[in-house]
DNA sequence: CCAAAAGTGTTGACTTTACACCCATGC
DNA sequence: GCATGGGTGTAAAGTCAACACTTTTGG
């Protein structure tokens, strides 16, 4: 019974809202395997990186220039065959980026391109990165039923127009409104704030704030199913 | 940027059902590091590894004679210094034993004894075992909430009674019979068997099957929170 | 005053919780 | 006949789903 080298790579699905649509962040692989295909940014840990967490902000770096980004850990993939240069597992990551925030792209070294693609005309996919997407999508949309993940996609004043165009992004599917902003309003983890927001020519629409303080003090893992 | 050999290993988080006692499978290292100390079974993906779930499989094959085991994927641990042989992450299972199943325990040649430790009694564990475990106990108070997994625990016949011990011992809190049977038996997925328990020698309890098959055809997922 | 999105309540169906006693069996 | 765990019902409270119109604003 010998034991084999196992290579370990972090992938990150990096998930933001635009326009109304959820997309993901794609690069354009430079080299071989895979080279000029779209892929998840990631790549192998490396020595600096104290884990498998710190691996995956720094990749996510690379690629742009945020930080203090929301990453969790989604699932390893690590059939043989998933890479054709040997045995690679890669420890995907899930990353949620806030809507209007200022992501500057920049292709790191080894991509000649980088771009947010929605995740419903994704273009093919190097590696089992398809599958990787799916997954991460899948408990994306579990997360918005039974936690606050739908505030990681939006910045820290939103109108609830917003916060349901995350739901409906998300879950692909239309909401009634009356009931979103009821059940939402009742669970009381939202901040009326003074101040309204100014985007159309119509009427303005006031803004809220999540409040982490009053999520933290229900008594139960609230529902935010719809 | 150098990358780093990390190498991977499987670890698995058998939990079963014994005497109304969550319990866990555990070995007793015959080797460094931790030699004599108690461990989650598990090593290094060898060649034949077709994938992460058949090393765990495997794995645990060589401390039990049980396969046909449910596994699911739990998580990967792979910060810089959790094991001191160098860099070593890895990728902790989840397993599910029926109780009653006859399940005989063969210390493998890396082990000098295997047990199964009751999950609040646990004794003094090496790496970070102990935080991958109640990772694993976690995860599976969340499974039994929605999802059918404390049928993975029970063998192909069991009482209510048998049920709701399950969901008392892994929840660690008490429920109320009434409304768990009423909860149970609207939901759907259960089939009244012709045959009754014997065990006590009050009054038998009739035994019941979990059907997998109107558990699929329920319209939404369905929920067992108590 | 018009176009557009913001904002607002009620009802009926269903689900959840709390709670205590009788039943069937083996000995 | 008794000890033991098996098995059962109801009412009140809360939650969910369906449904359409009025308000506010800028131009």
């Amino acid at each position: 019974m010998s034991s084999e080298v196992v290579r370990v790579t972090v992938d990150i699905v990096a998930f933001a809202i635009h326009q109304g649509a959820l997309e993901v962040l794609l690069i354009k692989r430079k080299y071989e395997p895979f080279k000029s295909s779209w892929a998840l940014p990631g790549g192998f840990i490396s020595e600096q990186d104290e884990s498998l967490e710190s691996a995956a902000n720094r990749e996510l770096t690379e690629e742009t220039n945020v930080s203090n980004v929301y990453l969790e850990q989604l699932y390893t993939f690590g059939d043989r065959g998933r890479d054709p240069r040997g045995r690679v597992a890669t420890v995907a990551y899930l990353a949620l980026l806030r809507e209007g925030e200022e992501v500057e792209l920049r292709a790191s070294s080894d991509a000649s391109g980088v771009a947010w693609w929605p995740v419903n005309k994704l273009p093919e996919l190097a590696f089992d990165h398809e599958r990787i997407i799916t997954y991460a999508h899948q408990r994306l949309k579990y997360k918005l039923e039974y936690s606050p993940a739908a505030f990681k996609l939006l910045p820290s004043k939103f109108t609830l127009r917003d916060l349901q165009d995350v739901y409906e992004a998300v879950l692909a599917k239309m909401v009634d409104n009356r009931n979103f902003r009821k059940k939402f309003l009742a669970r009381g983890v939202l901040q009326e704030l003074d101040e309204t927001s100014q985007e159309s020519s119509f009427r303005p629409a006031r803004l809220y704030a999540f409040s982490e303080d009053d999520f933290e003090q229900l008594p139960d893992r609230p529902v935010f199913v719809f």
